[in-house]
RNA sequence: GGGCGAUUGGCGCAGCGGUUAGCGCGUCUGCUUUACACGCAGAAUGUCGGGGGUUCGAAUCCCUCAUCGCCCACCA
């Protein structure tokens, strides 16, 4: 047993079991492994990513789950890895070279581009791997995958060509989100709903055929007049039926106005008649709905805005050139100089932002793949059965609704990162296969969704034999908010291409937020650097203090005191190690039940309590709860009473008792350290060390660590009886800290300083052992204790009374007698009060009929303990009185 | 417009049908008590958002209102 350090160096600790974990292959899965799997895959971070609070809290939850599952003797898997991240690592890249050698992509074109985002990606992609491995992740790194590594995409390429051969893949001209900054499709996800205040406009048009009648149309978007092909009512509207079929002059272009260039009236049940003015302009190029009722009344499409954003030449020589927000305002002026602006109105409405870019998408026609999402049947039904679980149980219900919901995937992107569409031309003919069919053929230039392949991510990165053992995986960490992104599509990918679910529990976290509820984000500044905390309170402390504050499935409001708690709470663990060290002996001694001290009993049964309770809220996934119940156990219940109690052995010249006492120290902390670790990988690892305990497995299976030691089972049955442990001792023990409690009071009430000993006087009531005497005399910081059977207490002396006896202070007149006797009233009367709540309740008929037998019996001992406690203070109020 | 969550001491949260409603931070008092001041001992602070209901019994279940926050939805 090397002695421990009087201080915790966590940074070099830390550093040292990582690598030795790496060394001793302790993370490495083994498939021909005859033990139960456990698998999980990592969500993968984005290769350009760093570490944030949302990783942290996930992966932190991964490595608990990981660790544990190891200590069960579970043959794990956690599968690590990154996302090639298309438009985020494409658009870093493009910046970078903009920067530095202002050249654009299109200047270096894209194969030399694509060579540089590799150049990148080896260079400085990945970084979040190395942050991963301060924080403890317990991966098996040699399985390291990137979404474009070369097998990886092969399975990405066989799963299109697969796809378009069951004409679920197809091409067609239809309207996208379109980012005019990144230049790309985007899928229905990646759009984002913003309220934004704008102004409503609204024009006016004339009737071709009823000169001087005017319509007025309410829009948001004047600039796309020129691009409107009809205006539009609902046919059962009596205010306007009459004009359907005739025309109306287009305001803009002016140029083509002047021209008298008319539109029809076209009637449409979409139109909403109490919405507006009930009159709709159609502007079939640049919006969704208009599209459609475009397609209905084979309306031309006329497009306004280029790709870009800014207007092109049939929006007229006003708008030409012009970006889109400026052309809007120039067409709201354009309006009221021809004297059809009727007014502008303050309106606020939602307008759908390009997620990546966060600048408004245009709905765009244009030419794209979509999917038709595979094995939605069968994805909805195992929510249904049960057979795919959420934690927590809700997003069960958003998960149902959104493929009840479910419309077509685009999953083209005009990118250049990412994997390319394995579809090739040659003039007319197109061929959708792996490799080019050769000379003359081209290949489509896009790129796919990132999420088409990170859809294939449980599977596609797991060899044969892996997949053999680890797959489908256990559990899937991850953030709600990509949950339809990510977990429903791997849900329905697994199912096409496995026949199999690839999880069957899915664990959403919580968002982490600021401590005033803020999305932890990069523009606000409020997110902290994960490894900032670590480098200041170590990875551990960090781990226990997210941990601690998150409840399942609620937000985790981040504040750097948890962190802080963790820290502290690291110490005392620390600390409490010492001390049992600093008393020498071996370690893990038997334990010799005759021997054992009725605070030994009470910490045993403590220990055995708080197992189950962990052991119960682990298999919940309630990481708050497992940490708070850690943490109250190991802090109030050990340190604060059993350890203080073990110094009235220790501290003794009885060396059997004292090897017991620190057998039973030995047991209860080897099973705290174990079931710590998941939580406290490093520090644990370095105590279990640094205390000696045993190594459970053989040095050559890697078995030199907590790791592998075995996960603590509850204390059974056989275990109590052979121990002669039972509930009684609990509750005396329980009685004799109270009674502490209450003397330690009395010294405050004598105004005694902490630390000054003072003599204590005990009249006891059962005889109790010399040993229990000399408890009371530690906890209590007594110079000594008098056992005297025969003691009164005369008035004005400090005292307190149990059943397990009466203690006085020998101080007289330092009570204020007036003062005692009206706290005593005051606590009478609260004792009176419940005793009548027990007594009303155990009266009444209907609840002791209709209550289950345990419960009243529950009431009928807290009555009990209500009376004892009433004729305690009676008591001591007589006393206070009577002489 | 639909759906979901939150509302408990100064702050942040547990508890989700049956103990005197817990915990951490903060506050107050006293302590360098030979494991730990990142600590020890003690204390104070709550008609559990409002209203109604179910029940022998509600912070906990139901209804309703209010406030805040998410998610989904083609209202120009």
């Amino acid at each position: 047993m090397s002695e421990l350090p009087k201080t915790y160096d966590p940074q070099t600790v830390e550093a040292k079991w990582y690598r030795h974990w790496m060394e001793s292959r302790c993370f490495i899965a083994d498939p021909k492994s005859t033990k139960p799997a456990y698998s999980i895959v990592i969500p993968p971070p984005n290769v350009t990513g760093i570490l944030h609070m949302g990783h942290v809290l996930n992966n932190t939850i991964q490595d608990i789950l990981s660790r544990k599952a190891r200590m069960e003797a579970k043959e794990v898997l956690w599968l690590p890895g990154t996302d090639h991240a298309g438009i985020a690592t494409q658009v870093m890249v493009e910046k970078k070279i903009k920067k530095e050698e202002k050249l654009s992509r299109h200047d270096l074109g894209r194969e030399k581009f694509i060579d540089r985002v590799w150049e990148w990606k080896e260079k400085h992609g990945g970084i979040i791997i190395e942050q991963l491995k301060r924080l403890g992740a317990s991966c098996d790194w040699s399985r390291e995958r990137f979404t474009m590594d070369p097998a990886y995409s092969r399975a990405v390429a066989e799963t299109f060509v697969d796809l378009f051969s069951k004409g679920l893949i197809y091409r067609g001209k239809r309207m996208v989100n379109w980012c005019p900054v990144s230049l790309t499709a985007l899928s229905d996800e990646e759009v984002n709903m913003k309220p934004q205040n704008g102004l409503m406009y609204y024009f006016k048009v004339e009737v071709a055929e009823d000169p001087g009648v005017f319509l007025t149309i309410a829009t948001t978007r004047p600039e796309t007049i020129p691009g409107d092909t009809a205006v539009a009512i609902n046919p059962r509207d009596e205010r306007y039926a009459k004009y359907i079929g005739k025309h109306v002059v287009r305001p803009l272009p002016a140029e083509l106005a002047l021209e008298k260039k008319l539109i029809p009236i076209i009637g449409d049940e979409q139109v909403d008649f109490e919405f507006g003015t009930g009159v709709l302009k159609v502007t079939p190029a640049h919006d969704k709905a208009d599209f459609e009722i475009g397609q209905r009344h084979k309306l031309p499409v006329i497009e306004v805005i280029e790709a870009n954003g800014t207007m092109n030449d049939l929006a007229g020589s006003d708008l030409k050139g012009e970006e889109r927000f400026k052309a809007r305002k120039i067409a709201a002026e354009k309006l009221n100089e021809l004297g059809l602006l009727v007014k502008e109105e303050p309106y606020q409405n939602n307008v759908g932002f390009s997620e990546r870019a966060d600048v408004p998408i245009e709905p765009r026609l244009s030419e794209q793949w979509f999917l038709k999402y595979p094995s939605v049947t069968r994805a909805r039904e195992i929510a249904q059965t049960g057979e795919l679980k959420f934690f927590p149980e809700r997003w069960q219900k958003v998960y149902e609704h959104w493929l009840a919901n479910i419309q077509d995937w685009c999953i083209s992107r005009q990118l250049w990162w990412g994997h390319r569409i394995p579809v090739w031309y040659r003039g007319s003919e197109m061929k959708c296969q792996l490799d080019s069919p050769g000379e003359g053929w081209e290949q489509d230039p896009d790129v796919l969704d990132t999420w088409f392949s990170s859809w294939l991510w449980p599977f596609a990165t797991m060899d044969e034999q892996t997949k053999a053992k680890f797959y489908p995986t256990t559990v899937l960490v991850s953030g709600p908010d990509i949950l339809f992104f990510w977990v429903a599509r791997m849900v329905m990918a697994g199912i096409e291409y496995t026949g199999k679910q690839p999880f069957s529990d899915v664990y959403l976290t919580g968002i982490v937020r600021d401590k005033v509820g803020r999305k932890m984000s990069k523009t606000l500044g409020n997110s902290p650097d994960p490894l900032d905390l670590i480098s200041k309170y170590s990875a551990d402390a960090l781990r226990f203090g997210v941990m601690r504050s998150a409840p399942l499935g609620q937000d985790v409001l981040f504040d750097e005191q948890h962190v802080e708690l963790g820290r502290n709470f690291c110490t005392k663990l620390w600390n409490a190690c010492r001390f049992r060290q600093m008393h020498g002996g071996e370690s893990e001694g038997e334990i010799t039940p005759s021997l054992l001290t009725s605070d030994d009993k009470w910490i045993l049964l403590r220990l055995d309590r708080a197992i189950r309770e962990i052991n119960s809220s682990l298999a919940e996934y309630k990481f708050n709860e497992a940490a708070q119940t850690l943490y109250r156990f190991f802090w109030s219940e050990f340190c604060d009473w059993y350890l203080e109690s073990t110094k009235a052995v220790l501290h003794s010249d009885h060396a059997p008792q004292k090897q017991n006492t620190l057998a039973v120290m030995d047991f209860v902390l080897s099973h705290t350290l174990r079931l710590f670790h998941p939580f406290l990988p490093f520090i644990t690892e370095e105590l279990w060390h640094g205390l000696g305990y045993q190594l459970e497995l053989p040095e050559n299976q890697g078995g030199k660590s907590i790791m592998f030691a075995r996960w603590p089972k509850e204390l059974d049955a056989q275990f109590r009886e052979h121990y002669g442990l039972d509930e009684s001792d609990e509750q005396w023990t329980q009685a004799k800290y109270d009674l502490i409690v209450a003397g330690r009071n009395l010294r405050r009430e004598g105004n005694i300083q902490s630390s000054k000993r003072v003599k204590f006087i005990f009249k006891p009531g059962p005889d109790l052992p010399a040993y229990e005497i000399e408890v009371f005399k530690i906890l209590l910081n007594a110079e000594s204790l008098e056992v005297d059977r025969s003691f009164e207490p005369r008035k004005g002396m400090p005292n307190v009374q149990s059943p397990l006896g009466t203690l006085c202070l020998p101080l007289e007149g330092l009570v204020d007698i007036e003062a005692e006797k009206a706290r005593l009233t005051k606590e009478l009367e609260k004792i009176s009060l419940e005793i009548k709540k027990v007594e009303e309740k155990l009266a009444n008929p209907s609840f002791t009929s209709k209550v289950p037998p345990a419960v009243l019996e529950e009431h009928r001992n807290r009555l009990v303990e209500w009376q004892k406690k009433q004729e305690l203070v009676r008591n001591a109020l007589k006393g206070l009185s009577s002489e």
